[in-house]
DNA sequence: ACCTGAACACCGTTCAAGT
DNA sequence: ACCTGAACACCGTTCAAGT
């Protein structure tokens, strides 16, 4: 056992703020509660405040984490830039769509209401998305109002499912390969 | 002063539950405590307990309000069956962009993440509204696949819009009637 | 019938004390 | 340096007592 002694581990910020995102996305916001971040670490509240002043600096700690998060994938997103509008799209959109974890994206996003911060950079992330989409509709030759519309209209879609789930037949990929011809086609 | 007395106010049950609606809609479902509802209602916490065993029952009556003026609207919706198919679109659109208090949406769509009762109640209104709005692209001619894409990319645009705000040029009216010629022509 | 006022449990917060 | 354990304020809940 060359590793780290199991009997005293030691609590890092990260620690802390990792059991948070999982408390988000498996409860929501309401789910934080000091308490349960301290049964499932082990520990009892004043390790908390040994670590963090409040609760305030420790969510501003969570917020910060899911925001450096979000700006690695958008820096992976710019790396797209080079290829074809309809391909890239068509790769944005799996990217947001497959590997996404949608319980902490709603968790996120509902937190922000009440947030002042968090609501900053959600609005920080959604457009910059946006952007990117519509940038792509410019590129494909529709004018500056034609290609807001369309980029608004992939854009709310994409919001829209994470918060009100499926409806209909049940839609996946082929659903979406359908709405970028309808949007797309000139 | 023919009217009640306004010495001795005595609340009805009503009376709490549209406090609580409007507590809800400025301030979201954590906005809704017992005390801030006593303020609003200049009584103490000892008169809510006489009208409600406690806070879930309260919440429940609640919810049963909302739903029932949710019921009501689609009542006035289900009298536009006779009307022309893109015209009874654009209403209903119109009258679910214009006439509506979004932060009590936002606000019932957040707590029904909370409360499956809540969330029963969301999910009824929106199939109900889809099944509207797909059976609108049937008549105009598109099949069962086509219809039922364009009609969640509308309604999935509508509850994105109400999360997101206003991304891009300021949309309005105009926008709305563009994406319509989009999403209806054949 | 409708409400007051005081009591108690729960969770955020503090802090002296432990290792 | 990192954590325990007991204390206190806040909000949901109860209930005897008032009008």
């Amino acid at each position: 056992m060359p590793r780290q002694s199991a009997a005293t581990p030691r609590l890092s910020i990260d620690d802390w703020v990792s059991a948070a995102l999982e408390l988000l996305a498996e409860e929501g916001p309401g789910g934080v509660k000091i308490d349960r971040l301290c049964v499932r670490l082990g520990v009892t509240k004043g390790s908390f405040y040994w670590h963090f002043t409040d609760l305030a600096s420790f969510l501003t700690a969570v917020a910060d984490r899911w925001g450096d998060e979000r700006d690695a994938r958008q820096a992976t997103f710019a790396e797209l830039e080079a290829i074809e509008p309809h391909e890239r799209l068509r790769r944005i959109i799996a990217e947001l769509a497959d590997a996404h974890d949608w319980a902490l994206e709603r968790a996120v996003r509902d937190w922000a209401r009440t947030d002042a911060a968090v609501a900053k950079r959600v609005e920080a992330t959604d457009r910059w998305v946006f952007q990117a989409v519509r940038k792509i509709f410019l590129e494909l030759g529709f004018d500056a109002a034609d290609a807001d519309i369309r980029a608004k209209t992939l854009f709310y879609a994409g919001v829209g499912f994470i918060y009100a789930g499926p409806q209909g037949q049940r839609g996946g990929r082929r659903q979406r390969e359908r709405l970028l011809e309808i949007l797309t086609q000139r």
